[in-house]
DNA sequence: TCCTCTTGTTTGGGTACCCAAACGGGTTGA
DNA sequence: TCAACCCGTTTGGGTACCCAAACAAGAGGA
């Protein structure tokens, strides 16, 4: 598999939060210019001026004729897209694995653009079934519990420490093991 | 939050892949070379060189009299941390969501560098105490069924479709709800 | 010895981002 | 009317990647 497959993505890091911007200033106040988008990013007007002609060509951001920006249906499908991950995965690195919020939020930012649609829809339903299924505050707890107990232990300054280790290897194994059970087949 | 935290990692895509393939050549055959890299990252030896020079002053990578690469202390730990993060994110996405294998080890791929290793340790404790709570053979066989009846309704095609929305519109609503019974606090 | 192959490096070109700075067009208050 | 200001765009510079191509150095085989 070619590790350089992270660069051919649908639109980047970059691109992401353009469109993603555009849509919510279109949300909250009901227009959204190139400043406008510069000053949500933190970036120049000259930057953004220059990524959304290249989205301009694309097809995903549109103009009308007071300059004011807005998403043409593929580019509002790719925002919402990219919306609805970012969503999914801060609920389940906070909510599932207890991380605290604002680590959940900058890690879901990190990888909303990156992972597949097929993989936000899987999250989606597990996230789903799992709350429908069980009382999901026990659990969260106990998640929390059991990471506060390993930050106390001191394992995450050490990163990966020898439990975390441990349970990566038996994965990997196990993993193996399944592949060469295929080749048996 | 700054949404360029992203550039700003440990280390880039790019060089997690040198580090981690140097680990790899060294386990597999002993030694790795500016080529012996090249060749398993499918990139041209003068990519690798410039590459490597930057590793190399980071004090990541180091090279013997015979042009031999190894990985200094700093360098080996990360490269073990990355390696841990994709084989825990991998096993997530192909057992608990159900994901096609070379689905789950692509995006796996795309962020295991950029993950905080808090996110990787919380991640690890779940796994281990879903693993042990239940028969997870099943509990895999149900999200498999869910997620081939998503793909069948054919929403993936359009991602995301209504049923992923509602519920990440769910979510999101209730991540707000919290924030303000915080405010009120 | 000489030819050929492999290896590592350097160089010039390309892409995708970012910034600072300058410029031209509007709007607005004095 | 005109200076002050905000807008959007363009331009030159910088970083981090990639490639292709040219080079020098070493290792062998004929």
């Amino acid at each position: 598999m070619d590790w350089r497959e992270f660069d051919q993505n649908p639109v980047s890091h970059s691109a992401a939060h353009h469109l993603t911007a555009i849509q919510q200033l279109l949300e909250d106040q009901g227009y959204a210019r190139v400043s406008d988008v510069a000053r949500k990013l933190g970036i120049t007007r000259g930057s953004v001026s220059v990524s959304l002609k290249g989205l301009r060509q694309r097809g995903l951001v549109v103009e009308d004729q007071h300059k004011h920006l807005g998403l043409s249906d593929e580019g509002q499908r790719i925002a919402r897209g990219i919306h609805t991950k970012r969503v999914l995965f801060q609920a389940f690195l906070e909510k599932s694995l207890g991380l605290p919020a604002d680590l959940a939020e900058m890690d879901a930012c990190k990888i909303e653009h990156l992972v597949s649609d097929l993989t936000a829809e899987a999250l989606a339903i597990y996230i789903d079934r799992r709350e429908d299924a069980s009382d999901s505050s026990s659990d969260r707890e106990q998640q929390v519990n059991a990471l506060e107990d390993s930050i106390r232990e001191g394992r995450v300054e050490a990163f990966p420490g020898k439990e975390i280790e441990t349970i990566s290897e038996r994965l990997q194994s196990s993993s193996e093991e399944q592949s060469k059970d295929k080749d048996d087949e």
